[in-house]
RNA sequence: UGGGGUGUAGCCAAGCGGUAAGGCACGGGACUUUGACUCCCGCACGCGUAGGUUCAAAUCCUGCCACCCCAGCCA
């Protein structure tokens, strides 16, 4: 911070009841008056980051940053069982990708084993924790009901030499998995059973991702994360609701531990829930697992990295999380909200193409053979000084199914017979008919162009209600596009009553062969984000390549139009 | 049943004793060489509910109701 100018936290904009509690925090007399507000993210590198720990992200960084403070980028990894490498990489990726920084503050929590390790020899000494033999379905057994207190262990009064001696031991690697564990000595009548002697310290020999075989004993998230956070000064401890009545455990080991160089806060808000899909890393494992989507960075998947391959950003992203507010409330945002937010985005960043997504053939009767010219079109109206690009018109050219219809529906405006339309920025054409095989198939949509209304002005002034997008059909390029909708047809598919996967929608990916995209995309290199005109926002997947172009839909263009 | 939380529109969400912000969705209109974008208009005589205090209550008090979380040697 710049010590010219005294840091006054009232002239930080309050976004939610987190930044009021802080600023709290922050005035004369308050709790962390004249501090550097610290926060932190500590994901448990177990699974890979989606849109939900993407609120946390915002939170934990955003906050920092609208205080002019820190956030550390903490692995929570006291689980070795559970936990790998493999995710650490992408845990960091996805963070980055979302634009945040961690400078050098990237922390483990294995880090502080040892230290972790003496402070639980203090708490034994002090009598407040205790060697327990109790196994773990004893434990359940003991632990009481809802309205009933826990029984005792009976080792619950051991004396503090011989729970240290045992510990040490446990360390050592002298008893089997699950002999023995470390209870803190706290209060078997409490309603809240966090505080009925919670275990501290378990033996476990799993290989850690980090130290090893160094450790068969590791500590339980309740010990072991407000000595991390206390270690690492962070001032505010964010974390979400279910950990709410975890905090007295964490005060508890903050107030009992000499020694410990901050006295963090934990504060909780409420988890991001979205409909149409499913937020838990469980439920997401199994769509992978059972083959039900092509991995974890499938486009239809809210991880990060599956709404990155589906062309979501990160602006969109963040975006989206700060719109729907911080709050207590479980809440489940609408998927059309964070939609709304990518084509905000995109409408104002994405170059525009043509693309023909059901190609139908229209030909200019009127047209020379063999003639062909090119038209500037404008790369993207919102952003002028983006330039135009040629585009080559000839007597046949592709245009989308949809905008022809035989006999028009009501308030149709597009091409039918006797109809005149506007073929973007080309000419104005009138439809003369059509020609079908002898099933009725549709081969082609002839017209009759109006040569005067070059570049789509009608000379005269008439009005043209229509204007469709078309590619050339000589200098066309093939693709292969991927049409996504919800991966569930029910909005709730977490609901307890049911079982998700019986949910899922049959029509959450169609892919389309055979598209016609204009020849300007030809050579293009992921990420490269487009709007088809009139048709949605698309970008190339990663699977693309220039002989075998393939584009994801990330969101359709809204449309009005009903019949 | 004990403990911890939360109830403001279809979905988020402001509001902090002075008479219900904003966004999404939805409906209507204007504009339009994208049925997009943009711009207008509409959308809670009502804040879980019943009482009470007050000149005045979504805001304070009391009772009730509903929903969420907790009995891992997971985080």
């Amino acid at each position: 911070m710049d010590s010219t100018t005294p840091f006054d936290p009232d002239r930080i904009e309050t976004t939610h009841f987190i930044d009021e509690i802080i600023k709290e925090d922050l005035r004369e007399g308050g709790r962390t008056a004249g501090k550097q507000v610290h926060t932190r993210f500590p994901p448990e590198p177990n699974g890979y980051l989606h849109i939900g720990h993407a609120k946390a992200i915002v939170i934990d960084f955003g906050t920092a940053e609208r205080f002019s403070g820190l956030c550390n980028l903490r692995m929570d990894d006291t689980n070795p069982s559970k936990e790998d490498v493999e995710y650490v990489d992408s845990i960091r990726e996805d963070i980055r990708w979302l634009g945040y920084d961690w400078g050098d503050r990237f922390y483990y929590a294995s880090d502080y084993f040892p230290e972790m390790y003496e402070l639980a020899c203090q708490l034994i000494r002090k009598g407040l924790a205790y060697v327990c033999a109790l196994t773990a379905e004893q434990m359940r057994e003991t632990r009481g009901t809802l309205p009933t207190p826990a029984t005792p262990s009976p080792w619950r009064d051991r004396p503090a030499a011989e729970s240290l001696d045992l510990f040490a031991r446990m360390k050592a690697g002298e008893f089997p998995d699950g002999a023995l564990t470390l209870r803190a000595r706290i209060d078997l009548a409490s309603g809240n059973f966090n505080m009925r002697d919670p275990v501290l310290y378990r033996i476990l020999r799993a290989r850690h991702h980090r130290t090893g075989d160094q450790w068969c004993i590791y500590p339980m998230y309740d010990y072991a994360h407000p000595i991390e956070d206390a270690l690492e000064g962070i001032t505010h401890s964010l974390c979400s609701l279910e950990f709410e009545d975890h905090r007295p455990l964490y005060d508890w080991v903050i107030d009992n531990l000499d020694g410990l160089p901050s006295r963090p806060r934990q504060i909780e808000f409420a988890r991001l829930g979205i409909n149409y899909t499913v937020m838990s890393k469980r439920k997401l494992r199994l769509l992978v697992e059972t083959g039900r989507v092509s991995g974890w960075d499938d486009p239809r998947m809210p991880t990060l990295c599956g709404l990155r391959r589906r062309g979501y950003t990160p602006a969109s992203i963040r975006s989206f999380i700060e719109r729907i507010g911080v709050s207590k409330v479980n809440s489940t945002v609408d998927f059309a909200f964070l939609e709304h937010c990518l084509r905000e985005d995109l409408n104002q960043n994405a170059r525009r193409i043509m693309g023909v997504l059901h190609p139908v053939k229209l030909v200019i009767t009127n047209y020379p053979e063999g003639k062909s010219e090119t038209f500037a079109v404008e790369n993207n109206p919102e952003q002028p000084q983006d330039g135009t690009r040629e585009v080559t018109f000839s007597r046949t050219l592709w245009i989308d199914a949809d905008d022809f219809m035989e006999e028009p529906a009501k308030k149709y405006f597009r091409l039918f017979p006797g109809n005149e339309v506007r073929l973007k920025t080309a000419y104005i054409v009138r439809c003369t008919g059509c020609r079908r095989d002898a099933n009725g198939n549709l081969l082609e949509v002839t017209a009759e162009y109006d040569p005067e209304s070059r570049g789509g002005n009608a000379p005269d002034g008439r009005r043209i209600k229509g204007t469709i997008h078309w590619v050339d059909a000589q200098t066309a390029v093939e693709a292969e596009v991927r049409l996504y909708d919800n991966l569930f047809n029910v909005a709730d598919p977490d609901a307890a009553e049911r079982n998700f996967l019986d949910h899922l929608s049959p029509d959450s990916l169609v892919t389309l062969q055979g598209c016609k995209i204009e020849a300007a995309v030809a050579g293009m290199q992921v990420p490269a984000a487009f709007q088809f005109l009139r048709l949605g926002y698309f970008c190339l997947d990663k699977d693309s390549r220039p002989d075998r172009l393939i584009f994801n839909r990330s969101v359709s263009l809204k449309d009005s139009y009903r019949t």
